[in-house]
Formats: C-alpha cells, structure tokens, sequence
DNA sequence: ACTTTAATGTGACAATTGTCATTAATCGCT
DNA sequence: AGCGATTAATGACAATTGTCACATTAAAGT
C-alpha cells in the first residue's frame, strides 16, 4: 500500500467541519491535512499542503466551493475536488462541472459512502450524486443577469421602486425585467419566480 | 469513574449523523448507543434504549425535534434533551425551552466544544448558545394562526384567491390577515412581512 | 338576557404590480 | 454609414394588493 490519501476540508459549519474530520481519519488510508472554515483560507491551504482531495461545502463566507474549484482548476495544482453540499439543486451541479469538480455528493446521503466516494474519485472515477443524475439533463438557466439580480432583491420584499434605485434602472424597466423573468419560469407574479429558480438554484 | 454517557443521535442529514456519531466515540467518557434519521424513530429508540442524552435536531421530517422533546418530558424517561440546529432563531429557542431542553446548541460552533456542552449537561447545567442568549428576551411571536398560514402560502408565491381557498376564507379576509400581519411586523407588504417572521422563527 | 369579544366578511379607494406595444440609445460588425 | 442586437425607458391599461372603516355572526362572560 502507498501512502495516505490526503485531504483537506472546507466547511463553515464548524460542527460539521470537526466531525467530518473525525469520520474521515478513522479510515485508515486517509488522512486529513487541514481544515478550512472559507474558500478563500481553502485555497491558500491547498496551496501549501498539497492534498490529493479538496472535499468542500459549497455556501460558504467570503468565497464559494464553486468559485474555490474554478481557481483550482486554473492553478498548477493536481488537486481533485469533490463538492458536499446540502442542496439537490440542477444549477449547482452545472456550474460545479463547468468548474471542473470530479465529484458531487449530498450531506443527506449515509455516512460510510463518503469513504468509498473519495476512493473512487482517488481512481479517476467522477462521483455523482444519484438524486442529480437524472436532473443534470434538465433545462439550463434561462435567466439574464439582471432578471435574477431583480428577482433576488423582490424575494427580499423589496418593491420595484426600491430594486430600481439598488439596480440604477428606471422602475418601469425593473418591471419588464420581473415580467419576464416571470414569464421564462411560468411563473403567476414575483414571488413564485424566486421561488422557482430559488429551487432550481439559479438564483 | 462512572459508566460512559449513553447518547441517542437524531439527525436527518445522513453524513453529519455518521461524522456525529465518530466525533462523539472518540470521547472516552461517551458512548453513541444509536441514531435516528428523524423525530419518531428517535422516541421509539429513546424508549427502548434509555439514553442519558439525546442530541437532536430540529428540522426532521416526520416529527421535529421540538415536537420530539415535548413527547419525551412527558413521559417517564429521565432523559436529557439537547437541540442541535443551524437556525439561530429565538422563535426555536423559545419553543425549544417551552418543551424542556435542556442545551440548545448551534451547528455553527467549534466541534470541540460539543462533548463539554453535553458534560455540562450531565451535570444539571443548561447550555445555551451565546449567540441565543441576547435574542432570548427579545419580543413573542405577535402573530395569530391564521396570520401565519396566510403568510406561508403567500411567501409560495400564492396569491390572495387561491390563498383564500386554501384556507376556505374569503378573498378579502385573507388580505385583511396579511394586512394586519404586515403591520405587526412593520413590513410594507406581505413578502417583506414573510421574510421577518421566517428570520424570527415564527414562519 | 345583555354586553363583550373574537373571527369573518364587505365595499371602497389608493398603491403597487403585471403586461405589452413602442421608442430611444448604444454597441459591435460589415 | 448602415444593420441588427442588446439594453433601457415610457405609457397605457388591467389585475392584484394594501388599507381602512364598517357590518355580521357566533361564542363567552357576567
């Protein structure tokens, strides 16, 4: 046998973060080389230790997993990188593959697949979420920039003349905006819009 | 030195239920004697099991976790309860005390700190996150049943009529509810309002 | 029996939102 | 310069929502 698989992980839930790590040396081919609580911290670490897995959440402070992947995969690093998030969301797994991942697991699934997902993954296999799967072929964000931008701040509560002055657009604009944003997710009005792409996770 | 603390873990969430369970282990002085993935497998096994301490969450699908700990102060096991939860709302806390936990902890927190919280614990303390502790005596839940009901559906994006249906009511009534809501909450209209109460807990 | 109180409904009006057709300005491209 | 595409704005109208004053009804006290 060769040496420990290492990894390091990146979470901000510091309870989660902690445990995972408990999980994961009990595995005695793996190795935990170094906690991250944001991507950016993440990042720099992975710069220093070189681990051969990045297992990172995806919500996190200052920079996200998927922003985390994209440097990775643009840096020198041979660092694979598995995302562990809590949502079965479509546009999450597109923009994760976009940014090169070679794994997408869910915190809801058991415990003891962690282990053997990292192996494989160690092998050159890309591991997927089973729920994601059939979803992943699912329609692309038709969303603008500035529709989902709009449609964030209406699922705040905020109200088209308040968006308009937050966006720099006139309200009338900031309506069409909300309109079709509306009429592209079918949705009835503002709210069950955000609600949709919120779930679709293109918001 | 006494026999190890007996802990009974209720947790959805599948990977951190197993990383919980490794965590805990690794204190000498305790023992994880089972795992439930949601509220009423965990009475059952608290039943059966007699656990000194059961760590849950809140969030469970079948029964929550403070639905769990009424059922448990009401019968005749003396065992401790110990809400683990991500929301740091005092609408939970509140609800939570009501039920008569005895910690409520926050998911966010170090993972060290969990074993000397539920020591703690067994010590007759109560542990609560300090984070919570402001909030605590912060003001009730101002709004009526119906208020809320009309405020979940509406935050769906339903609107008035079907509302209305929902709650066989009629169309103005709903929007006299949402009105009063709104105002109570000091929100100017019903998404806004939604969004307060679901941050308060009282969603 | 006679208030009181709470829950529900109505109607009226103003404000906000949703929809659509149309126009204006800007940019990249040939 | 001229063409299409994109982005932003306007105006008009209908629909929905927010607000409030005011019935109506049915318990619940006393």
């Amino acid at each position: 046998m060769t040496s420990p698989i290492k990894i390091l992980l990146a979470e901000d839930q510091g309870l989660l973060l902690g445990a995972l790590c408990a999980l994961l040396d009990l595995e005695p081919d793996m190795q935990v080389v170094g906690k991250a609580s944001d991507g950016k911290q993440a990042l720099q670490m992975a710069r220093e230790l070189r681990p051969d897995i990045l297992l990172t959440d995806i919500e996190m402070p200052v920079m996200t997993g998927i922003e985390l992947a994209r440097h990775i995969q643009q840096s020198d690093l041979c660092c694979k990188v598995i995302i562990l998030t809590t949502f079965a969301r479509s546009g999450y797994l597109r923009r994760a593959m976009d940014a090169g991942v070679k794994g997408y697991l869910l915190k809801d699934a058991p415990s003891d697949e962690l282990a053997n997902a990292i192996r494989r993954v160690m092998q050159g296999r890309k591991m997927i979420a089973p729920e994601l799967i059939v979803d992943a072929w699912e329609e692309a964000d038709p969303l603008s920039d500035k529709e989902r931008r709009a449609l964030k701040l209406a699922a705040d509560g905020q109200q088209t003349e308040q968006i308009a002055r937050a966006m720099h657009l006139s309200p009338g604009t900031v309506r069409n905006y909300l309109s079709s944003a509306s009429s592209k997710l079918n949705a009835s009005n503002r709210i069950e819009a955000a609600r949709i792409a919120r779930q679709k996770g293109w918001l």
